[in-house]
DNA sequence: GGTGTTATGACACCGGTTACCAAATGCAGG
DNA sequence: CCTGCATTTGGTAACCGGTGTCATAACACC
């Protein structure tokens, strides 16, 4: 019988407190308790002051599925990411969250393959369904123009994280990939080293030209010059790394030293460089692309180009959270400069 | 002025497609298509199909704002962790996104600190603001009774993932930690090794403890025992690993074994093995615990427990997915078996 | 006291769901 | 064959917890 007089049902009910309740404490009305909680102008500080007090008070915190409905776009910030390097994926993740930390905002994952031929349809449903705050594009989905264009066709806010300028400062954080290459290539000139090989990225990746054609300018600025046929492409994977460094090795011109694209295939390079019987590095030196863990904890320690990818994260979240609530248009791209790490993988002739 | 007779605005506005005009299309209410699209059984079969065919044609898909708010419930899975390990949070990522995959259901972050003594707090303001559809919990996170407790009082549903058995069937996954430490225990004692070393995990894991008692138990059964002055106790890090290495190989009476209670600490065992001058495997052979990418890819190649850790995410994934769709009662708890991957890292005496 | 702001509130609405009720249908009994 | 009652089925209104629009009250200023 639910005409039951105890008032209290059985299970606790706990009910959540709404604008409602909080007006009615702050005797005001419910509107206006929504607009100090959207921090609007128009509310007297008198009242405001009241209201923010008995919000404290109460712990309240208003229904972010409410407010979504109402606002028609959600608290969700995607990040949408093929990048296959579990290193680069956490880190990232890890800066966004920094941002994200207690405001309402959540994180959610979107990992995508670019060789699937519907992936921009399986963005684009995500964004229809749950009108996420924004998304956070990473390489090599990042560099999809025609992805960015659909973003923009459904209004759907976003930031793009590349080694390129692509889009406009407000969308955009910039590694400079090429820079770091090129300290690369000054640290391995320098060591008096002049056969030198390159493994870069597959070509669908940016990062990979860049990081090819900032090496070859700091190879130029010693006067040296990358060898085309010590030039080779790689996949970003260990594997690759293994099938092209032994190609390089088993060259009668062998090369003193190799700069890999990413640390996943430098290490690749160390396994062939075990195979073919020389030392590192006093046979062979090598410069890896990343910093990631593995680059510390493997013998003997990589150098290589560190890049600061939880920054890199951390910044993008903030620019999609702040997003209007300082009216000040963003006129100048950030961008984050990479730094040589050198260990012991390299050494001079 | 808003009473231009334009009736399409300058912008597009295309309008979401709303219950009401799959209703109206599919002649019947907007309550007939609710029930249609949550599978009630009080529809008439002929009306059903109709109803599913228009939806099928407008390609609608119901507002999960408007659900989540009307249920109570959000379609967000919280991924509760505090593992340090980048590999072990990837691939549970990975596999729970797998059987998340194109349902509605999102996958959202939820890092913590087991060390910060407001972590539950933090835990439970996310749940009642954003009322997820269930959590995920995995090692050592997992292991927190009292977290339990409290998500059980909130009525949140969960999943646990551990190395024991710690709740409901419903609500658990395991992995036999125990049995994998075991068979490294047998195959170092089939190599004839007897002065065995081990780093385990903190106490705060129970994986720890589950992988030292397996430990154990696999050299009694080959009539050794685990000395207690060879036991100690790491932090799954790779630095912990070197020192604890460390620790153990400048006794006199050094291990020419060491278990590592996982690959992380492994590979520092590696690093304080060629301080000390000793050859891998040949003066020393090391087993880890996790089969991480990086066991392939150091030289040389690590033997170690493979944890079918993405095959864990999916499992309980699916756990929280399936909830209430069928109604059969989960009795048995689902648990995973690991695996021996021999490789070049351990060698007989 | 008239006028122009500024602060506040009433009410519809976002897109679904549940509670409840009415109509339609099916079947047994008179 | 009709009535009465239980069982399906579909419709309506209220609600979930916020926000937008617009009217109006309060207040400052001349």
């Amino acid at each position: 019988m639910s005409d039951d007089e105890h008032e209290p049902k059985p299970g606790r009910d706990r009910a959540q407190v709404t604008i409602i309740d909080i007006a009615r404490m702050a005797e005001v009305s419910k509107k206006t308790v929504s607009r100090v909680i959207n921090e609007s102008p128009l509310v007297r500080e008198e009242t405001r002051k009241k209201v923010k007090q008995i919000i404290a008070e109460t712990g309240f915190t208003p229904n972010p599925q409410a407010r979504a409905l109402a606002f028609r776009r959600s608290f969700l910030i995607g990040l949408v990411y093929d990048n296959p390097s579990p290193q680069y994926v956490v880190n990232i993740q890890r800066g966004i969250l920094d941002t994200l930390g207690d405001t309402s905002f959540q994180l959610v994952l979107r990992p995508c393959d670019r060789g699937e031929d519907n992936y921009r349809e399986r963005v684009r449903s995500f964004i229809l369904q749950h009108k996420p705050h924004g998304i956070i594009l990473t390489p090599s989905v990042s560099e999809d123009e025609t992805l960015a264009e659909m973003l923009r066709e459904e209004e759907c806010d976003y930031v793009r994280i590349a080694s390129l300028e692509l889009d406009i400062p407000s969308r955009s954080i910039r590694t400079h990939d090429a820079q770091g290459a090129e300290m690369a290539a000054a640290h391995l000139a320098q060591l008096g080293h002049k056969r030198i090989g390159h493994i870069h990225g597959p070509k669908t990746f940016r990062s990979a030209h860049e990081r090819l054609s900032g090496f070859k300018r700091g190879l130029e600025g010693y006067g040296l010059e990358l060898a085309p046929e010590l030039t080779v492409e790689g996949a970003y994977t260990f594997d690759s790394g293994v099938t092209s460094a032994t190609r390089l090795l088993n060259r009668p011109d062998r090369p003193t030293a190799i700069f890999a694209g990413n640390d996943e295939m430098a290490v690749g390079v160390y396994v062939a460089a075990r195979k073919a019987g020389l030392r590192i590095p006093e046979d062979l030196s090598i410069v890896g692309f990343d910093d990631t863990p593995i680059s510390a904890r493997i013998w003997p320690p990589l150098t290589t180009v560190r890049s600061p990818i939880r920054e890199v994260g951390r910044a993008a979240a903030d620019l999609l959270v702040k997003r209007g609530s300082g009216s000040e248009t963003i006129t100048e791209m950030q961008s984050f400069q990479l730094e040589l790490v050198v260990r012991e993988s390299t050494k001079s002739l």
